[in-house]
RNA sequence: GGGCGAAUGGCGGAACUGGUAGACGCGCACGACUCAAAAUCGUGUUUCGCAAGAAGUGAGAGUUCGAUUCUCUCUUCGCCCA
């Protein structure tokens, strides 16, 4: 028998589909549309495992929906800006541009590969001037509409890439990429106003029923709403300072009031300018980051003013102002009030300069002489030691309650914080989307005027200079309109701007004045499937729903806030670590396998240490190269296997043993496949099609819930389910006409996840109507039924019966049933518990 | 420290609204083919027990005729935030 040939027949059918433009999609109003989209890839070099896993889902959802009769858009691009270009092309004296695009091609290719259903006359570039020209119209538009600003603040800075971080990019007090620990540094910087939104963006959230709860809540925590009061406290001290406001969430601590802290970039830090001794503390504050993270780890530290605050609530309590590095000026007013009882931080403060700790909330269960002494007490509890405050429930009654009265004696009032701030997208490198801005002599801000963008990036420069490239581009730089001597801004924006709009592009990608066309995202927009890893459930999602809103914005013609209606995130894909005996790691292609031992290929006598699986990473050389896999056992078994062993939203284990099975599944599949066809042309008319109409019927309905459900692993196993029928009963003489439609119909069903193998096969049953198959509920019905008898709740029988039998007949049946019998005898029935067709329980 | 989630054979994982626990795959064992091996095919595979039978879904309780599924407490692990 003939072998699958599986590098022939991939081939065949991946040109079949780019000569006939198989997938390329456009508008038709007579039909349902489904927008799928993965998330596009960084063009690093050559795909990875990640990618097989993301794009095989969802090419298996993109091709499910297509045979379901709808208008499929499932386009791919690359988001192709961004730094390891610049690091690659400064390393090796490549240009950005030219190393990006021998990326793209390569990784194209590897895409192609995996006989993707993509729309390839959608592809998009970021980087390409067709791409980033409309991104500086959206900053316009944006800038126009006061939702993008320039300013001065204290930023992220990573001394290693030279660069401004977003918070969320600094990790650990380091930077994302460079690991580098991250500075203080006072620039002038572009934000995108996204608190502006914060509540609808967090509003929005409900409506996002096709969501997992986990990315909203995180979302929602990043938002972080906060309800709390703002209070002016009064000052006393040798200064002009008369009051100073502060916010708080818990105004109900008041009582324990021990300190004010103030940031150091607090405006009463102007008294200090000179001040030799503030000036080397404010130094020390800026070697630990702005994050919060940084703040909570790092120890805390204050410089002591003469100033005095008074408690709001006890004019007699007077308490020492601090500036201190744990307080951020851009929450809340950059001041807040000490209350060690009930706040770690406070507290570890309190410690440090032997501060007053005046317990003011104990917990239920103790009595009113609970002090605070080791650690913050910041649970629930009861008020105490707080005069007219005694005896409320903390926080919830106290914080109304003490809101109420701050607001009566108009010395504080309500107020909603949220943590959200503003997204600062300036980045001092070469490789992104310029910003389209100019500063005449004054430092004034023009936008670059419409007839002379896009604002292109200079090609062919030096990336060795220190600092950002542009910047020593004097000719780029330096512009002349109307005689008026102006210069660019010369940092580029972030790469999470390029990834906020891009599933926008892919509706109308060749549109030259505007991003988009109106008529095109009227009927593609929003993604109804949008597919990827977990960790972009913050920044990249919640930048794209800000986008939206942010065009949306004083905008009549547009009006989408929310870009993805259905978001799946899919987990990762891990392996086996290995190391030598020297503990260094070793790769996965560098062991071979004896007697289920593992040793190193070259020398037999070296054993390999077995750890436990890791998601892949080049550091650990657990990765597998997706290429290899492709060549060596085919696109379909790597599909199947990436499908096969965990449900897409939990991490996979790649096994050799594991895609070698399912490369060796698909051989099968075929031989089973040239059986049926000698038996179709056999012409049976024996009528023995009941039972294969019935178990076809049944395949189907499995494999339709479970693609509704994400399930895929379950429809591998559905698959294995009807190959181990067909394989076992494919003698048993079906008419050639029942074989053939039911053949069909599973070949098609499979087509999602081995649309190689199906289709190759579909076309010799000659099939043209190729659609998603229904079932039919008439076969689903089993003749005879399953039914469980339990006595006293123990599953005692398994009695195989004609359906609707009624509670009476059956505990006749049981009473006659020999090996039943016996626990019934001698035995008084309590109750009986009768479910139709299902259970009977009888309790003696 | 807070939030969210998970825990089922040797392993990855199934089990619809509370109703047959272990689908499907991997691995393993035995058998067939073979001089032999690989490949392939077949059979078996939760544990204890020769068997009848009993136990069994991280631990402990609770609700229920009946709990992997619901409730509470605890343990461990993962992710996110701090």
């Amino acid at each position: 028998m003939d072998r699958y040939n599986f590098k022939t027949i991939e081939q065949k059918w991946q040109k079949l589909w780019e000569d006939e433009k198989t997938f390329s999609s456009k508008i038709d109003k007579t039909k349902k549309k489904f927008y799928c989209l993965e998330m596009f890839p960084y063009p690093s070099g050559k795909i990875h495992m990640g990618h097989v896993r993301n794009y095989t889902i969802g090419d298996v959802l993109a091709r499910y929906k297509s045979l379901q009769g709808y208008n499929v858009l499932h386009p791919m691009g690359w988001d192709s800006f961004g730094m390891p270009a610049e690091n690659a092309a400064k390393q090796n004296n490549l240009d950005p541009k030219d190393w990006t695009e021998t990326n793209i091609a390569k990784m194209k290719s590897q895409l192609k590969k995996l006989g993707l259903s993509i729309d390839w006359e959608r592809e998009i570039s970021t980087c390409s001037e067709g791409y980033y020209k409309h991104q500086q119209k959206f900053f316009l538009e944006l800038f126009k509409k006061k939702l993008v600003y320039r300013k001065e603040n204290y930023v992220n800075w990573d001394p290693v890439d030279e660069t401004v971080l977003a918070n969320e990019q600094v990790i650990d007090g380091k930077g994302w990429r460079s690991g580098a620990t991250v500075e203080r540094k006072k620039l002038s910087q572009w934000f995108f106003n996204i608190s502006k939104f914060s509540q609808d963006l967090l509003d929005g959230l409900d409506k996002l029923k096709e969501w997992p709860n986990k990315v909203k809540t995180m979302q929602k925590n990043w938002i972080g709403k906060s309800f709390g009061c703002e209070i002016d406290f009064k000052i006393e001290g040798d200064l002009p300072v008369k009051s100073i406001k502060c916010f708080t969430t818990r105004p109900d601590t008041l009582f324990g009031f021990s300190f004010l802290a103030l940031s150091i970039d607090h405006e009463v830090s102007n008294f200090f300018k000179n001040d030799k001794d503030f000036i080397k503390f404010r130094d020390e504050c800026s070697k630990t980051g702005t994050t919060e993270e940084a703040i909570a780890v790092g120890e805390k530290i204050g410089f002591k003013t003469n100033l005095m605050a008074i408690n709001p609530l006890d004019e007699t309590q007077k308490v020492p102002v601090y500036f201190a590095n744990f307080v951020l000026m851009d929450y809340g007013f950059g001041a807040v009030f000490g209350c060690p009882a009930h706040d770690q931080r406070d507290f570890d403060f309190a410690k440090k300069y032997n501060l007053n700790i005046k317990t003011v909330v104990k917990p239920k269960d103790e009595d009113d002489n609970f002090v605070v002494s080791n650690e913050a007490y910041p649970g629930a509890g009861i008020i105490i030691n707080s005069n007219y405050l005694n005896g409320l429930s903390a926080p919830d009654d106290s914080i109304v309650e003490t809101i109420k009265i701050l607001e009566e004696k108009k010395i504080g009032k309500k107020q909603i914080n949220f943590r959200l701030k503003d997204w600062g997208v300036s980045r001092q490198r070469y490789w992104g989307c310029p910003i389209p801005i100019l500063y005449d002599e004054k430092g004034d801000i023009h936008p670059v005027p419409d007839d002379m963008l896009p604002v292109k990036l200079p090609e062919n420069i030096d990336l060795k200079v220190k600092g950002n490239p542009l910047d020593s581009q004097k000719n780029w730089k330096e512009v002349e309109i109307n005689g008026k001597k102006l210069t660019r801004e010369t940092d580029t924006l972030d790469t999470f701007v390029c990834s906020s709009w891009y599933y926008l592009r892919f509706c109308s990608p060749k549109n030259s004045n505007y991003g988009f066309k109106k008529e095109d995202i009227d009927y593609w927009m929003p993604v109804d499937q949008y597919i990827g890893g977990v960790e972009h459930a913050i920044l990249h999602l919640l930048y794209s729903r800000f986008f939206m809103r942010a065009l949306s914005y004083e905008n009549t013609n547009f009006d989408i806030s929310e870009p993805f209606s259905g978001l799946f995130t899919q987990g990762m894909v891990c392996h086996e670590t290995y190391k030598d005996s020297d503990d260094n790691w070793v790769s996965p292609d560098e062991i071979e396998t004896i007697n289920g031992k593992k040793y190193l290929k070259e020398d037999h006598s070296k054993k390999i240490k077995v750890g436990p699986s890791e998601s892949m990473s080049k550091s650990k050389k657990n990765t597998i190269d997706p290429e290899n896999i492709i060549t060596n056992y085919g696109a379909d078994s790597a599909r199947l296997f990436i499908l096969s062993d965990s449900p897409p939203e939990k991490d996979v284990q790649w096994s050799e043993e594991g895609i070698a099975s399912s490369y060796k599944f698909i051989q099968k599949l075929w031989i089973l496949n040239l059986k049926i066809f000698e038996e179709i042309k056999k012409n049976h008319t024996k009528d023995s099609d009941k039972e294969l109409d019935k178990e076809t019927n049944k395949f189907l309905k499995k494999i339709t819930d479970n693609l509704e459900n994400f399930s895929y692993n379950k429809i591998v196993a559905n698959l294995h389910e009807i190959y181990g029928f067909l394989n076992k009963k494919i003698e048993s003489k079906y008419s050639s006409k029942t074989l053939i439609l039911n053949y069909e119909k599973i070949l098609i069903a499979v087509m999602p996840i081995i649309p190689h193998f199906s289709n190759e096969c579909l076309r010799s049953l000659n099939s043209t109507d190729i659609k998603w198959p229904s079932y039919d509920v008439s076969f689903l019905k089993e003749e005879k039924i399953n039914l469980v008898v339990q006595i006293n709740g123990k599953k005692r029988a398994l009695l195989k019966l004609m359906p609707n039998i009624e509670e009476d007949e059956l505990f006749e049946i049981i009473g006659n049933d020999e090996t039943l019998k016996k626990y019934l005898d001698n035995k008084t029935i309590k109750r009986k518990i009768f479910i139709k067709d299902k259970l009977f329980n009888i309790i003696v």
